[in-house]
DNA sequence: CATTGTGAAAGGTTTCACAGCC
DNA sequence: GGCTGTGAAACCTTTCACAATG
């Protein structure tokens, strides 16, 4: 393996769009590992992660060279190197805030927990959810929020909560200190700048999905170009 | 042969970047109608969507010219006029497999419905399930999956299952004519190139704020570049 | 000699300034 | 006067070809 001493390994600036594509590289190695396949070439990996080869090249040159030439990569090796440089190894403390469906399949999604990610609370403003298990989690009041959350040491959270609520529950967590966020509301919210805030919009996705199948159907539009 | 610009204003060509975020604007459009506004700005629709005015602008003119100079938009006309653009108005059908959590937040979710699309059927293989109801909804057995599609007239589709079986359910819906596929399985999925699927990864979003927090935390990295 | 790592070109997106219009 | 619509510049992303190398 190569020596200790290189560039610092950790974290130069990774451009928006190869960071999301690396955790996609990260399920790859994982799913790799688990069938006990321990070298990999790029053109392989890029198959199993959908995207091409070179792109995958190009993503991994920002983290450092981590391959060798005329071999591939160590899957294991490969797999340490992304996690520390997507920070995964740090400890990273959920929230999750509504346990209505929505909020109940996020606690008990396994993809959190095998990535590092613990959920330490779940909150509803309902009284009668209030105290429910669900999984290994007993759910507390949004009025204790601030207590459990510097009980627990939360570290990030995320909103499951209906839009007319997500705002005002945002604010909450953001004076707490809570500074990463994930809402899944179908609302914009507002946060100050040291405030990392990210969205999930499932309607988005359907809507992006109908204007491709609109265009398909016509098929009168002359040159119909690559969708995607 | 180059000739033949017959610009139709309704579907030319819409940048994958420019169409994800006409959806946020109808949700701020929607917004408006709710509240009784009948005119706004660029800039004032922009601080509502959470984008800059002239993003927005030049968004809105992939469609055509739907403002007035000096004056602004329309509300509700602008509101047809991008619902239209995206093919939100035609008939969406959508059938959801696994009625889990998941599988029930995004049955019992309102956005959909207030955007055209009707859940027509929810599948689950657990026998212990099916049969259940669901909202409105009662659930069908996996198995009848083909004939389900057929009797309700099924043209979209959406995978809240397990990632182990994943793929094959993907390979019976599109055997069976469905060509418009959102996943929420943490796994990467194979179709043919008519076929439009797109993913919606709940775990890839929690990794990129932990790489911003990481990055926040360490201070030692000599210019910081503004995250997000 | 197969495969990585990377400059350079091509393609796409955002920003900006201002012409055009009500 | 005020606000939209848009070409042109700046910026970011992807592709490509190939030099570098274990």
């Amino acid at each position: 393996m190569p020596g200790l001493h290189r560039v610092e390994d950790a974290a130069r600036h990774i451009p928006p769009a190869s960071l999301a594509r690396l955790t996609i590289y990260l399920r790859a190695l994982n799913s790799l590992l688990a069938e006990g396949i321990e070298r990999v070439s790029s053109e392989e990996l890029a198959d199993a992660a959908g995207v091409n080869s070179p792109k995958l090249r190009k993503d991994l040159s920002y983290l450092g060279s981590y391959g060798t030439r005329g071999v591939g990569y160590d899957v294991q090796y490969l797999n340490r190197q992304i996690s520390a440089a997507l920070g995964l190894t740090l400890d990273w403390r959920v929230a999750i805030l509504g346990a209505g469906n929505l909020g109940r399949a996020l606690a008990g999604y396994s993809g959190f927990a095998s990535r590092g990610f613990e959920i330490v609370a779940l909150f509803d403003a309902d009284q009668l959810v209030v105290g429910s298990e669900v999984g290994y989690l007993r759910v507390s009041a949004v009025d204790d929020l601030e207590a459990v959350l510097g009980r627990t040491r939360t570290n990030m959270a995320v909103l499951a909560v209906p839009a007319a609520v997500a705002q005002e529950l945002c604010d909450r967590l953001v004076a707490a200190g809570i500074s990463s966020i994930l809402s899944f509301a179908p609302v914009v919210l507002q946060v100050p700048p040291h405030v990392q805030l990210r969205k999930v919009d499932m309607s988005t996705e359907l809507e992006i999905l109908a204007y491709h199948a609109q265009r398909a159907q016509e098929p009168d539009l002359g040159p119909i170009s690559r969708a995607q």
